[in-house]
DNA sequence: GGCATTGCCGGACGGGTGTCCAGACTATAG
DNA sequence: CTATAGTCTGGACACCCGTCCGGCAATGCC
């Protein structure tokens, strides 16, 4: 039976007034998620910013968790894609990766720390956002482990970075730290990989 | 400046009457989460279930996230601690552990995934369930790896943990897979650090 | 320039959360 | 058996979420 399945949204096509107006939610969301944390932070709020009513937020953004999530997005996309250079060791490359993903959310620990619980919301839009994230950081590693990848140490690497974000994002652990950290775990995997080149 | 600080509850001493009570709340819970997830439940019909007010749930459990997160903590406490023989080696007796821990959750998903969102609120006595449980982990781990312990290793066998607990509970991965998933990143950890006794 | 379509407004609504309180209820002690 | 301290009740409350809808403005098409 091939069931209802999920009906795709027409495509969307913004007007440049449109996308001016997400832009506005998103920037009032991040400023607002400064001040208060993820609890304080309301959707009605951050519309009377962004100078428009709540319910044109919804219309936009499915959730709270949604647009906290599109703003956590939108930071992990500005997160630039580095060039590696051939003297660099294997080891090198994981690690500039992962200090690069893992340092992004330090500079703003409260919007990380919100957009991580937001993160974890159940609507289809939160998945969504979810996966992208969740396919680029693997991209990105891939990327970094330069050819014929032992998939487990690809799986160990992703393990680890979710675990750092979550241990952040509950201030279990500082979001300074966790570039150091995520480096020693490298380490470890890597030279547990019999291949370090 | 000393501050307010936290005010500690004075010590309570439950009588049986509400010892009993807070278990109802609890199986309900555990019960009620099975049928509807985490967003289905709500704090009124566990309360009911357990033929309850709701004001007096609230009086034993300060929230809805507290309440989940400590039905979670009564689970994994019930893993067992095994007892190690002579002959297993370091990577037998931590994939042991990783499995164990992982595992317990993979008999009853709903109330993982409810449990693991749970896990992650806000609220004071949360935090506290969380700690907990962070704390229960690191030393089954700390146990596992033996003497001289490399606070690396343990650091990132943490991280692990946590991502793949938090992978699986937003579904990213299913539990069932948690605990050989777990094997692998032990394998090359302590594959990574020098001395695999 | 007139007209239809589209999108925004704003306010109301149903449901859930966590708090509070006055009163009923239980048990313990005098 | 009665007074009293500690609990539980049930319902009201303030707040927020996400949804819905009638009215109004702007955009784009002819």
């Amino acid at each position: 039976m091939p069931g209802p399945a999920t009906v795709e949204a027409p495509r969307r096509h913004l007007t440049p007034r449109q996308a001016d107006l997400v832009e506005r939610l998103l920037t009032a969301a991040g400023a607002e998620v400064g001040r208060s944390a993820y609890d304080g932070l309301t959707v009605r709020n951050v519309a009377r910013a962004a100078g428009v009513a709540p319910a044109t937020a919804y219309t936009y953004f499915s959730s709270k968790d949604h647009l906290l999530a599109e703003v956590l997005w939108r930071r992990f996309q500005a997160v630039p894609v580095r060039h590696f250079t051939a003297e660099q060791t294997r080891l090198d490359r994981v690690t500039s990766v992962l200090r690069d993903t893992g340092l992004f959310m330090a500079d703003d620990p409260a919007t990380a720390a919100a957009g991580t619980t937001a993160l974890l919301g159940s609507g289809p839009d939160v998945r969504r956002v979810r996966d992208r994230m969740g396919a680029d950081m693997r991209h990105r590693l891939r990327r970094s482990l330069g050819a014929d990848v032992d998939e487990s140490v690809l799986s160990a690497l992703e393990l680890a970075w979710s675990g750092a974000m979550l241990t952040a994002g509950m201030g279990h652990l500082s979001f300074a730290d966790v570039p150091d950290r995520l480096a020693d775990v490298a380490r470890l995997i890597l030279a547990g990989a019999d291949d370090p080149r």
